[in-house]
DNA sequence: TTGACATGCAACCATTTAGTTGCATATAGC
DNA sequence: GCTATATGCAACTAAATGGTTGCATGTCAA
């Protein structure tokens, strides 16, 4: 029953974390890293200091999202980038809100 | 100080929310509308009861977010859109997000 | 000027969120 | 098997969020 609304709350919710966005663009850097690895990059490449669980729970909510997948490689878990169908409804969603008033379609309800 | 890592956190906060999506859709349908207009035409349009003070703290903040502006006009306050900067950044952010891994420009950090 | 109308403000409440700490579990290596 | 490593889980806290109610303020109109 996840409709369009539903979707875009949750992930216009899960980019408004800074935490969550750093993590995304360190993922974009280097697709699959660790809990461990991202750990020790935050903390060190950027001036954050957050524990482990912290950064745990964010990348929960960005795989609940569906923004992210994590699959479990020995005692690691690897976290892999995913492109939902979300991220390019929310992309044109902002651009029919940056573009001209009154766009003459009459329909711009898209919640 | 408002560098923009804190401008997405605010814009991606304020457009997290669907009933500020749909006052934004509904300013969009018509611009200039009064507190008092988009009440009713949000209770009655759509299936959402809410009180014209929780409209009126969404209304604040999308105006804080700048988003919208509102202008005084009599004993009425009219909200019309604007179109902010930040607008445009995080779209390009979420098309950087939903493009390929590892783009190659090495400098994808953009919180 | 009096009353109706549109909005503002403040206090309060419930839920969610972001974070912590402490302990448990599973796996790899010696 | 033992130990170090990497992660999971649960409880707890503080602050933010979304909502309500009640009352105050300002403005138009009869």
């Amino acid at each position: 029953m996840e409709g369009p609304g539903q979707s875009l709350d949750t992930l216009f919710g899960a980019l408004a974390d800074p935490t969550r966005r750093l993590i995304l663009d360190e993922l974009r850097k280097r697709d699959g890293q660790s809990l461990f690895e991202l750990c020790g990059r935050i903390v060190s490449f950027y001036d954050i200091s957050l524990s482990r669980q912290a950064i745990s729970k964010h990348l929960a909510v960005l795989e609940d999202t569906g923004l992210i997948a994590c699959t479990r490689q020995g005692r690691t878990k690897q976290h892999s980038l995913i492109r939902p169908e979300a991220l390019q409804y929310a992309e044109r969603w902002i651009a029919a809100h940056r573009s001209e008033l009154t766009n003459g379609s009459g329909k711009g309800e898209t919640i």
